[in-house]
RNA sequence: GGGAGCUUAGCUCAGUUGGUUUAGAGCGUCUGCCUUACAAGCAGAGGGUCGGGGGUUCGACUCCCUCAGCUCCCACCA
């Protein structure tokens, strides 16, 4: 077979990937093997792959092929998120586009389209996660809104509510007015945000509603809202005000008369002291209204928009009236002064608009005992966060937990099912049979039309936190006699959770919580938390930027294998990581480097009746001690999710150690054959790498795997036994260390002298030196290697050290003298210096005393070695200055 | 405002109970090579007073205090 010089992955990936899936080797079934289960944090069913999803996904990816060839039975669910507010958005402003407003639909009218939507746009990430390589069992592809997860949703609806853990009620909810929708504390973003502080006159009343002309100033960064005030606040100490007790006060511009109330909550010295207090537009308003009975005057509707209440600017955007009000406060006399003013403004996480705290009916979850418990799951270690700073964040969370608001003013999601009677009463209950059956037994008249379900759907989050259970078995939830059925049995709990710490709380913390209730049990033991994806000046990536690449395209550029290393060569878990194209690079870089090694390598004719060289021997026996010591190393990192150091030593291991030093030992002379032994054991050795590499690098250990001999129909690297550590010799691993710093002399002084590699040089190194990797030394440094009790005259060459090694290469007439004592000086001079820090440790008796004897051996050593070298050096510079 | 974390080579990061660390790696840089697997390569080299200051200790990149800078999370000061 002819192979090129350059490994080209669009002739091999997607080969391999139909050949995987047409063989099934990604799909499991329960068996007698330990499982190893990972479910995927299901991406947006409408959205696209993005560099964060490279990244997460290759990570999982890695996982699941790793355990898979460690004998495990690896099982990856894949599935998407039906994302509630989202997609809504998205199907609202498609249809905008078509000049459909949502409002002229009927809620079944809305579903077709967004339905519709769903089928042609949804899961086109799935299919762009094969062009990366993920192995997922795509025969367990999950849906949030399948009709039985839907349904498992439904269920633990009614189950919480029948436990007395979900109510309704009146609050003060984040109201997202572009999304028309409330949503939780945890979908606001703060940002400081630059607003005016406006000081406002509201003058005294006379008591009939008349202004006097004594007046008091109310700084406020709402003016828009005053309509709505239902008093003015301060504090009972404030001396200040006092003369203000018991009076009243005048709305500007709609002379409404308000009483003055006193709270401790008023700080005196922020502001000027007194708040208007508007309860229906402020969270702290409303608690204050609430303690002093005041109305609540909600001047502002679904959209941002004043209302009728207002008396004036009805109609008006929120923004857009607080612009024209400061006019109108101006011309009236009532504005003393506007500052510039940054304070913290919540925004909505989905659609970016300023939130609205609002007033209105919403659907609650208690928190409380379901935290508590999932708090002594991480505090205990039962799951464990990767890496563990996160614990203290997810404790702080846990301990200051507040109700999840559940119910979303949308469509696109599980309905809540709730059901209203006539009278205002309703039932919950699974379907609306159920319902009517259940309000017959309050009320047998009731018909079948008067049953009203709730308007609201879910949170998208009440769907996905059952998630690692609902994909195995979905009817689960609420039902008291149900035993778990065979898969749910066998893979829960998941092994591990890769996810961003962004969703820690929003989706993790919630997992374990619906573990602990439905399963008794922890819905996974290990969540690694990756970083963010930044550019590499580190900003955040985004489309407004323009820094995001597409991950496709990088694909089609550089091949999966490429993409895959490098979002991965520099992701240590919990750390931000900076792309940079120039990783993927490197990632190509290696594909091509693992297939010229394998080109050369096929390119060999064994021949049975060649003997092994003895340097071939040596570099044997090294590979096989270094490739158990690596293992060792690799297993390490991984037990402890260092993927990226993984990875690097294993880079590194076939970079340098195989290619460099192996391949190049055992490598035949031009046109001579290779003994049958070196043959044999070069090809279980790439094998092994091959193995090594292939969760990180799938389709090009494959094909590779496949090409380096006839292989089975059916056969697949994937499926191979990860290779595991054997006994090896550390010591000789060592000594192959030492030959290979001998031949880095050896070329330092050729680069040095400028003698190429092909000359022959004559290498002296005294009695004593270890023989056994003589020859290598040998081979790759081009040597002659003899060892004496004396070097003679050195002033006619080199000589340098290695380790404590004295070593001389004869260089006749190519030697600047002067410049070899300058070396030598400088060497004794370091050497000096050094010896001088380990002496003053030796002379401290503390130090001899106290110290552990093995660290006091040691200097000792360092000593010992340090006059060595000094000793030689001394010796040489004496026969140079001769 | 509260909390967590970070600061080690030009860049990105390791450094795992304070002692084989005389601080490592990858990339980049510099020098020499078109050597018949690979120039997407080979060989060699240079590069850091571990953010500043103080302390504990026989010994500190590692522990404590302090200052500075950066990042993230949480938060209703109008």
């Amino acid at each position: 077979m002819e192979l090129s010089a350059k490994y080209n992955p669009s002739n091999t990936e997607d080969k391999w990937y139909k050949y995987w899936l047409e063989h099934k080797f990604f799909h499991s079934e329960p068996d007698e093997r330990e499982p190893y289960t990972i479910v995927i944090p299901p991406p947006n069913v409408t959205g696209i792959l993005h560099m964060g999803h490279v990244l997460n996904n290759t990570l999982n990816d890695v996982l699941i092929r790793k355990a898979r060839m460690d004998g495990k039975n690896a099982c990856w669910v894949p599935g998407t998120d039906h994302a509630s507010i989202a997609t809504e958005n998205k199907v609202v402003a498609k249809l905008k586009a078509e000049g459909i407003e949502k409002e002229s639909l009927t809620r079944e009218e809305f579903l077709k389209y967004a339905w519709e939507w769903k089928e042609k746009h949804g899961g086109i990430i799935l299919s762009q996660l094969r062009k990366l390589g993920a192995s997922c069992d795509w025969d367990r592809t999950k849906f949030t809104m399948d009709p039985d997860l839907s349904e498992a949703v439904i269920n633990t609806f009614v189950y919480f509510y029948r436990k007395g853990y979900i109510y309704r009620g009146v609050r003060m909810v984040n109201w997202d007015p572009v999304g028309h929708t409330a949503v939780s504390d945890e979908e606001v973003i703060h940002k400081d945000t630059v607003s005016k502080f406006y000081h406002l006159r509201y003058f005294i009343s006379d008591g009939n509603g008349k202004p006097t002309d004594k007046y008091i100033i109310i700084a406020t960064t709402r003016p828009e809202t005053i309509m709505a005030d239902a008093a003015v606040c301060i504090n009972p100490e404030d001396e200040r005000y006092h003369w203000l007790k018991g009076k009243k006060v005048l709305i500007p511009l709609i002379n409404k008369e308000i009483p003055i109330i006193e709270d401790s909550y008023v700080e005196m010295g922020f502001g000027t002291g007194c708040l208007k207090v508007t309860p229906a537009h402020d969270v702290n308003d409303y608690e204050i209204g609430l303690r002093h009975h005041l109305p609540v005057i909600d001047i502002i509707d679904d959209h941002g928009r004043l209302n009728e209440k207002a008396l004036i600017l009805v109609g008006e955007d929120r923004f857009e009236a607080r612009r024209k009000i400061e006019g109108m406060l101006l011309e009236a006399g009532n504005l003393e002064k506007v500052e510039d003013y940054t304070s913290p403004v919540g925004y909505s996480e989905r659609t970016n608009a300023v939130i609205e705290p609002r007033l209105s009916m919403q659907w609650f979850l208690k928190m409380d005992d379901l935290a508590r418990e999932a708090l002594e799951s991480v505090e205990s270690g039962k799951v464990r966060l990767i890496p563990d700073k996160y614990r203290n964040t997810y404790r702080h969370w846990m301990e200051n937990v507040k109700d999840w608001c559940i119910s979303r003013q949308l469509w696109w999601g599980q309905r809540i099912p709730a059901y209203y009677m006539p009278d205002g009463n309703f039932v919950v209950e699974p379907s609306f049979e159920a319902a009517l059956e259940a309000a017959r037994k309050i009320n047998p008249d009731i018909a079948a039309e008067d049953l009203k379900q709730d308007e609201d759907v879910l949170d998208t989050w009440f769907s996905s936190w059952l998630w690692p259970i609902s994909v195995f078995d979905t009817e689960m939830p609420g039902h008291p006699e149900h035993r778990p059925n065979r898969d749910l049995a066998y893979y829960y709990p998941t092994s591990d959770l890769v996810t961003g710490p962004d969703i820690l709380f929003f989706w993790v913390a919630r997992m374990i919580m619906a573990g602990n209730e439905f399963m008794k049990d922890i819905p996974f033991r290990n969540v690694y938390l990756t970083g963010i994806v930044r550019d590499k000046l580190g900003r955040k990536m985004s489309k407004t930027l323009g820094n995001s690449p597409d991950p496709l395209d990088l694909i089609e550029k550089y091949g999966a294998d490429a993409v895959r290393l490098g979002m991965l060569l520099c992701s240590s878990a919990g750390n931000d990581i900076l792309y940079d194209e120039a990783q993927i690079e490197q990632g190509r870089n290696f594909c091509n480097k693992i297939w010229n090694a394998f080109r050369l390598i096929s390119g060999w004719k064994t021949d049975g009746d060649a003997a092994q060289p003895a340097a071939s021997a040596v570099a044997v026996k090294w590979f096989g001690f270094k490739l158990s010591q690596v293992l060792e190393q690799v297993e390490d990192h991984f037990s402890k999710f260092r993927i990226s150091d993984a990875l690097m030593t294993i880079y590194k291991f076939f970079w340098d150690d195989f290619c460099s030093l192996y391949l190049e030992i055992v490598k035949p002379a031009y046109n001579t054959g290779i003994d049958r032994q070196t043959a044999e054991a070069t090809s279980e050795f790439f094998e092994a790498l091959l193995k090594m590499i292939h969760p990180v690098m799938p389709f090009i250990t494959e094909e590779l795997w496949q090409s380096m001999s006839e292989r089975k129909a059916g056969e697949t690297i994937m499926l191979q036994r990860y290779p595991t550590a054997g006994k090896y010799d550390a010591g000789f691993i060592a000594e192959f260390e030492i030959a290979a710093e001998a031949v880095a002399g050896v070329r330092n002084i050729r680069q040095q002298k400028n003698i190429s590699p092909k000359e022959t040089l004559e290498l002296h190194v005294r009695e004593g030196f270890p023989t056994d990797t003589v020859p290598v030394i040998e081979k790759l440094g081009n040597v002659k290697v003899s060892a004496d009790a004396a070097f003679g005259d050195t002033a006619s060459g080199v000589t340098f050290m290695v380790r404590t090694y004295e070593m001389f290469v004869p260089l006749t007439g190519k030697v600047d003298v002067g410049e070899e004592i300058a070396k030598l000086e400088a060497v004794i001079a370091y050497q000096e210096k050094f010896i001088e820090t380990v002496r003053k440790k030796l002379s401290n008796e503390k130090f001899v005393n106290g110290a552990p004897e093995k660290v006091v051996a040691m200097e000792r050593k360092k000593e010992a070695d340090s006059l060595a070298k000094i000793e030689a050096a001394r010796a040489s510079l004496a026969a140079l200055r001769k």
